[in-house]
DNA sequence: GGTTAAACGGACGGGGGCGTCCGTTAGCGT
DNA sequence: ACGCTAACGGACGCCCCCGTCCGTTTAACC
């Protein structure tokens, strides 16, 4: 729509653009990680120091904004993910993802609802996701080879604890990590192999970008 | 701040009011179940046949026709626990809760989110909650004894899996279902007893009723 | 220092949700 | 049948949020 495309960067911005759109970036991780995507876009535009004209103008839309806020966040996910891949314990490597991937949600609120297709057309959200997913996919597959993790473990488990792991919201930090902190370990336990544990009912198969929720 | 308290019926109902206050009643509770407490008051009075005055003047707030309308599913939830909590194996009975609680929000995804103080005021569901969690607190306690419940579950756990089953939401209620059911089998297994499994990490204290979201 | 255009931000429009007002309707008692 | 009043509902005010417009500011270049 508009001519000017300032965020591909066909042409160097100037000091001051540049200046707020770094303090826009800035301001909208941090208040993301604390008070998730339902936060008002003025709320940002604020504690950047800047108008809202400025912002939409750096952002056309909100979901640009988140896009581009999360960007770093998926990255440090993909490094997560592709550390424990790389793990010669695969189980291992399976836990720690849970783990980590909990706590993350734990520090950041806004990553996980932009990471459950909170906007389902921000591509580099998607795309990268499904990459994430296959890993890990690839990597339960292998832990499955260990006979720690349970056979009847699917994939798409994994995105049902995280799923879950977006429910637990509570008011202080220090409570909000410790939750999921104990969360990962019920989970991990509950997808451990064990001589007798019960057989699950079936998975469900959960395409993450299709849903179009409401309206 | 009304004179009249038409829902304390300290005198009859003309037939018509009475009619539609259990038409909105009605509404209420299939809209809450299919979208959640999010769905307007307007589209409950319209699919009720009435005007939105007519909601409001039955139901001064939007907060008190949630609490009047789950009223019956807290009396399910209530016969659930009970019934769950004489099965004379108290571990059996702990493993229906979880089963029936989870389906329980599967089928009916509002009642989830008054249960989890959605409306922290509404204080027949903070009773009845706080009844209802006190009965699940005692027959976790007897399922340890029995040696299937892990010793280091605590009570709030509970409130844990509740919290992170609300965050399982699918647009197909079927999927919704499936993925509950699944869900509960993997807090199942998560709980039990097992000569292997490792330590969790310490438990969170919950206080349902404490926080104060947003704003 | 002056010119130019990029960048800014206050003010605006549109949409949606909650709760209320007041003129109108219709149930109930006689 | 008739009047009284409870009950109704369309229209309204208020608030919040997203995204836009236009007059003003200011960086960049000569």
């Amino acid at each position: 729509m508009t001519p000017e495309l300032p965020h591909s960067s066909p042409q160097p911005l100037r000091a001051d653009a540049r200046d707020n759109r770094d303090r826009l970036l800035e301001a909208a991780r941090a208040v993301f990680s604390q008070e998730g995507l339902t936060v008002p876009t003025r709320e940002i535009a604020r504690r950047a120091g800047v108008g809202p004209a400025t912002l939409y103008r750096h952002f056309p839309t909100k979901e640009e904004l988140v896009t581009a806020a999360f960007a770093d966040q998926l990255r440090a996910c993909q490094d997560i993910v592709d550390r424990a891949s790389a793990d010669p314990d695969p189980w291992r490597g399976l836990c720690q993802v849970i783990e980590n991937i909990c706590e993350l949600h734990a520090r950041d609120r806004g990553f996980t609802e932009a990471f459950l297709s909170a906007y389902p057309r921000a591509i580099t959200v998607v795309t990268g996701r499904d990459r994430i997913l296959a890993t890990i996919a690839d990597l339960a597959r292998r832990a499955k080879l260990t006979g720690h993790l349970r056979p009847d473990f699917e994939p798409d488990d994994l995105v049902l604890m995280l799923l879950a792991n977006k429910g637990i919201q509570l008011p202080s930090p220090t409570a909000q990590l410790a939750a999921s902190r104990r969360f990962a370990a019920l989970l991990i336990q509950a997808i451990t192999h064990c001589p007798h544990n019960t057989p699950l009912p079936p998975a469900v198969h959960l395409a993450t970008n299709r849903p179009r929720p409401t309206g």
